[in-house]
DNA sequence: CGCTTCTTTGAGCGGACTCAAAAGCAGTGG
DNA sequence: CCACTGCTTTTGAGTCCGCTCAAAGAAGCG
């Protein structure tokens, strides 16, 4: 649960930067290194040679990911967001120093657990929810992201919002346009986000939004 | 890679069974065991109190799941779709075979591993195809399931693949009788599957049908 | 200042949904 | 054996949400 440990450790490894648009790695690559994001935002793409495009996640300052989990090639393409600062270990290096400290064991499958549990999130998201839910759910989840502040930037373009949501770009802006005239957000820039009323908007975010007492 | 140790220390502990609709364990629950599945089928859901399912993955003969993967919590339901069998072990008993049996650890991170690749395959499913996309993948993976036959059963009812695949009943209903007026599938009857032309099916599968090459 | 890229807005379409009913099937009891 | 009941699946008709196509702002950059 405590990252601080993997970063120090991963401090003795490569330190690299990145500029925005720029890849870590592919899909398919041989899953060599494992890399933890000192600053910045990074996006996980699959994409289709027919143009279609899926974000299966964002990572940010703290996280740690790649190596496949276990498995030989990478499952999807990790590209810098914005400018990025991130250091990388080689697997068979991280594995050395798993038996010097067990610990990184248990923080590395916690790390998979969580990514399977964000994983399930996105799923139920993808399936289940309005556009209108859809992008509420990600204002809230960037709200996290940036410490549950009320004024945040999105680091990413609209495409990467509606290629993460399942949407398309004018659906992402028009709904973003909605909410604005809702007065449950303001959009001072296209990238900055002021939330105005969070708990109509967690209201909006969820299918589930009625009340739970049995 | 081979869940055959597994399964015989498995067979070591609860030998349970449990009916069509039967949970194993609900979601939230606190994680304390993990399964195997001996025979049978077992569907993870997600469920809100309005009513929408999503159901975010199938599990079979083999499987080994559960444990929450690190985390204290179970992430989803487990319901039986078919009669089951299958094994429980709890988290701390598993532990302690984990030293005996080291390689036991990395066959658990690459259960993990396969259901995070899984998942996102999932999450591109759902993002970027269309229901008679979804269809025709779903049929080549419940063929694959029973071991790349042409002829096969689908264990779970319409709302199940419905919930599954992001649609409704009635559209995956309609879009079975459409891909059998094509040709490319027989319905006996409704649970009963025979595939006629794989190829066409997976070309309908895939959003990167056209060529490959560069 | 002109070019490119990103975002927003508009108009119209269509695929999947909703609502509704019919058809098929399994179990049950007369 | 067959009517009756409940459930699943299929089919039909019509609607709407999100997509497509198109163009007009904004914003960054050389």
């Amino acid at each position: 649960m405590d990252p601080h440990e993997l970063i120090r450790i991963a401090e003795k490894t490569d330190q690299l930067e990145a500029l925005p648009g720029q890849a870590l790695f592919y899909e398919g690559d041989p899953a060599r290194s494992f890399f933890t994001i000192r600053k910045g935002v990074v996006r996980l793409v699959r994409a289709f040679p027919d143009g279609r495009r899926s974000i299966v996640g964002f990572l940010h300052g703290g996280d740690f990911f790649g190596g496949g989990f276990g498995r030989s090639a990478y499952a999807a393409t990790a590209e810098a967001v914005t400018p990025l600062e991130y250091c990388r270990i080689s697997v068979s290096d991280l594995q050395l120093l798993t038996k010097e400290h067990p610990s990184l064991a248990r923080q590395m499958s916690a790390m998979a657990a969580d990514r399977l549990y964000a994983a399930d999130d996105h799923i139920v998201l993808l399936a289940r929810k309005t556009a209108q839910e859809k992008v509420a759910a990600f204002l809230l989840a960037s709200s996290e992201w940036a410490g549950q502040a009320d004024q945040f930037d999105l680091p990413m373009a609209r495409s990467d919002i509606a290629d993460y949501l399942g949407l398309t770009i004018e659906t992402v802006s028009r709904t973003l346009t909605k909410l604005t005239e809702m007065g449950v957000i303001a959009l001072p820039t296209p990238q900055h986000v002021s939330l105005l009323n969070r708990l109509d908007l967690r209201a909006l975010a969820r299918p589930e939004a009625e009340s739970l007492d049995g």
